[in-house]
DNA sequence: GAATTTCTCTGACTATAGTCAGAGAATGGA
DNA sequence: TCCATTCTCTGACTATAGTCAGAGAAATTC
């Protein structure tokens, strides 16, 4: 399998990094049509560009210097905090990143132009596949404190998921409570799912002591479905319980939540006999793990 | 289509490229990283190291002072031509190349690792997928001169499989004749098709003035079976012989070339009666195609 | 045997893509 | 109000990855 990855590597190196970075560019440096490109019709501040490209500030104001000269960008002071500066591109950058977003364009051509029909079908849809499960790869999952914005945000979209989906509605505070000192060592863990360091994903466990350990707020935002994100989490829940001495896990669910109950049964979660009086729920899941390993 | 391989051609950049390069290299620079990988066990001499990173000769010769200067490598002149000068990998450099080896073996490791099983054999089998498909648009088809070296070493491996396959072997002379002159414009095409500038394929077509003309030479390398390549080296045969006025093509066959055969009728070649007194043939095949366009 | 070509090397340059250390202006918190 | 922090900018540097023009030695061609 490894030495699939190296192949896919070289030849895909080969192909378009090769291609794809220095041909775009020409008549800029790279360094100039990336900046270009990141800048986008809206215009952009300085800083999210220094982020966003993961450059030196020093080096960030130099290009913008070097742009300005060739007129494709203005940079201004923000009207909100003067500190902060807003590039946007003048009518001749938009023209230069059209120019360039062409070159992408037709690069992309190029590649399937020797292909038959039929190749040219499998290879966007292998294409496809890669992107996803690669994309699903870069996913990382670490445990935050409940009360970090990020995990905020996660049990906001959580609050709201629910609320649209289950029929009649959802309130927290009629449902049995997971709140954030719950969530938090020694009491709990709370689990974060983020791709390229925007929260993605969810997940939290609520000890009980030498009883079963509770799974909850486990979400997935739309926009990561399908990377088998939420498996992962559960599977990383379930391993950080294990360290913590659980070998019981208990979770309930309601029944408009199906792709929850799918993940649930299919790994390994059993369904029983309500073991609480959760008004939302119309399942009850548990399942038992092998202890921590010697 | 082109959306999604700008797509993929974004992550897979982000996550192969950036990572590939600069990670391999650390101790010394890229380029020494790459040269040490290209001079590989066996030694190599300065001028194929030339050709195949595609450097300067200037920055070769560099490059290799200073992996002498760190005792990786030798370069000595070459017994058969002095001008040639021969470079191998010290004991150290083979050390030195096998760590390298074991950041790319490491790196693949990584991108797979937080993947489940499932995700994992799905992404190998995409990447195949994707690497097979893209050496496939990375090779190019041109017409040359028969008497090329290229052309005549794929004459020669075309007797050599047929001699090989045939039950009673293959004995040209003996065959309908397909000589140089009469591959050669006007008279006739020969089309190579080669990947990295190496031959992988050809084919040809032997003209009869308003009579159909003759497809003869098709050959694909084993190393490049299952590419698609004899499908558009017959493509293209095709549209040359249309540009040049033909319309109708024969073509005759033993029937120990399966695939071939298959290639044929899936290219809307009718089997015919026999056409000539080919004896090494079972069957004859003709296509009529449109003519060139208005 | 002379002229040409091939192969490698050296010296002199260049552009790109940075890094690092401050400085100055604006903002936010005590 | 003062102090620390944030944000951007400039100047001074560096490493990498080259390019280009020639020179010298060996081989090939005429």
């Amino acid at each position: 399998m490894v030495s699939q990855v190296r192949r896919f590597n070289r030849i895909v190196t080969q192909r378009v990094g090769a291609l794809e970075d220095r041909f775009l560019a020409r008549d800029h440096s790279l360094g100039e049509a990336r900046m270009l490109w990141e800048i986008g019709p809206e215009g952009r501040d300085v800083r999210s560009l220094r982020t966003g490209l993961g450059l030196d500030s020093g080096y960030v104001s130099r290009l913008l210097r070097s742009l300005e000269a060739a007129r494709l960008v203005t940079v201004g002071a923000s009207d909100t905090d003067k500190r902060i500066r807003n590039v946007r591109l003048t009518a001749a950058g938009s023209v230069e990143r059209a120019v360039l977003d062409d070159r992408a364009e037709r690069r992309a051509e190029s590649l399937l132009a020797p292909l038959t029909p039929v190749q040219r079908v499998r290879l966007v849809a292998a294409m496809a596949d890669v992107e996803r499960l690669m994309t699903a790869a870069m996913v990382e999952m670490a445990p935050i404190d409940p009360s970090d914005p990020r995990a905020q945000y996660c049990l906001r979209s959580y609050i709201r998921e629910l609320n649209l989906r289950f029929e009649s509605g959802w309130d927290p505070s009629r449902s049995i409570s997971a709140a954030e000192a719950e969530l938090r060592p020694p009491s709990g863990i709370f689990l974060l799912a983020s791709l390229h360091g925007n929260p993605i994903g969810c997940g939290a466990i609520k000890f009980h002591g030498e009883e079963p350990a509770e799974i909850k707020r486990m979400w997935v935002s739309d926009s990561a479905r399908g990377l088998g994100i939420g498996r992962r989490l559960l599977n990383d829940l379930e391993a950080q319980g294990a360290a913590h001495g659980t070998s019981t896990f208990r979770l309930e669910t309601n029944r408009a939540l199906q792709e929850a109950i799918n993940l649930y049964r299919s790994s390994g979660y059993v369904e029983v006999a309500p073991f609480n009086d959760e008004p939302y729920a119309h399942h009850w899941f548990e399942k038992r793990i092998a202890g921590p390993a010697k």
